[in-house]
DNA sequence: ATTTTGACTGAATAGACAATCAAAGATCAC
DNA sequence: GTGATCTTTGATTGTCTATTCAGTCAAAAT
């Protein structure tokens, strides 16, 4: 009676928390399929195998659905983000290169996911909270390579070395390498994009980068 | 009467051709304001002043009218690019220079724009059309910088200045400064951009592009 | 001057969709 | 077991939207 809230019954907490990913994933798998405009919460509903009135009692609206969807996307990509860094070797380099490595790691470099990704990029500019989500992604993913950046050269006048440049450069490069594996599927793979990131990095930071790459086509 | 057919009225004829860019024209407007999912009909048919049963006249469908829209965009991209070229002094440096920062004209590097063509990059996956146009805007780039890349040496055991990884490098790298200054622009600016790229250009063939943009902040 | 052609309008139509809700079912506390 | 609470269902509602089309008007042709 002290207590207004019981902790919430385990099975029911689980069950709802799997539902909402389930949801998730169904929205995930519709974009990708079919588009952000050809989604409709009928579809999500069937894909997940439920009826379409179960939508809205886990998920406020449509709206609501979308936003969770793209908070989850992000989360994912950020737990990836930190166990690649958490696994790196300590030198700044060695982590520079895993976190570039992380975006090209198959559990998020794939074409559906990638889909997603654009689908949400494509409505951001009218929409404040995707704005928002996708911002702060790109923003985290700059500042943390300019950071590393910024301990592999003190040579900071030189234009070529010097670490805004160098972060927004590498933080450019992967998100275009992403549009041309979800545009350009039979011209582009991860391998290539893996190389061109690399040869980029061996060109600017030669003594952290030696070259090791020329026979990995 | 042996004609079947006369020489079109030359009014009318540019006044349909009007019409159309017209309502393209609005179409972008819309897009970049409201975002894909959000563009009617009736929207675009306001923004031009036009009546909404107008559009499907000019155009078999909706989707007839966005197709027309992406088309439109690649021609006008593709029209700056060749100027851009034609302009240009005639060592490979400077032809590649100049194509790369034909992506940050402020007329076609600009917010309205480059929402419009992520709207349509985020559906591509899900509609072959926009799949066929877009990704055939990214291999044009992707052959022309590669081709000239390859002019600027012949170290192409090298990696880093393998021409296929340089072209793909650059391509990604500009595709993804527009994707910054679209979701990030309080931290991104056409500026920023533009020094990006060149530092990678300076740091990749040095001997063509002596560095000079250290004080251009 | 009259006819023909083409551009445009706006009301009507039919379909799709998100959201609501009452009822049924499942799970839990006691 | 029993009642309370949470979850799910699917029919319904109201809104929105692309498309059609019959009719209007102006410009061109005759």
């Amino acid at each position: 009676m002290s207590e207004p809230r019981r902790p919430p019954a385990t099975r029911r907490a689980a069950d709802k928390a799997a539902r909402r990913t389930q949801l998730i994933r169904s929205t995930i798998d519709s974009i990708a399929k079919r588009g952000f405009a050809d989604t409709t919460l009928a579809n999500v509903a069937e894909g997940a195998g439920l009826s379409h009135g179960t939508v809205n009692f886990h998920f406020r609206s449509k709206e609501g659905l979308l936003v969770e969807t793209l908070r989850f996307l992000s989360e994912e990509y950020k737990t990836r983000w930190a166990r690649s860094l958490a696994r790196a070797g300590p030198s700044a380099a060695q982590k520079l290169e895993a976190l570039i490595l992380v975006d090209l790691d198959p559990a998020v470099c794939n074409r559906k996911k990638i889909a997603v990704w654009f689908a949400f990029y494509g409505e951001a500019k009218s929409r404040p909270t995707y704005l928002e989500l996708c911002g702060q992604r790109d923003q985290e993913h700059f500042r943390a390579l300019r950071e590393l950046c910024a301990e592999l050269t003190d040579d900071d006048s030189h234009p070529a070395r010097h670490a805004e440049l160098v972060a927004s450069a590498l933080t450019a490069m992967t998100d275009g390498l992403w549009l041309a594996l979800l545009i350009n599927p039979a011209g582009f793979d991860r391998d290539l994009a893996r190389r061109s990131v690399l040869a980029y990095l061996e060109s600017t930071f030669p003594e952290h980068f030696p070259i090791k790459n020329c026979d990995a086509a």
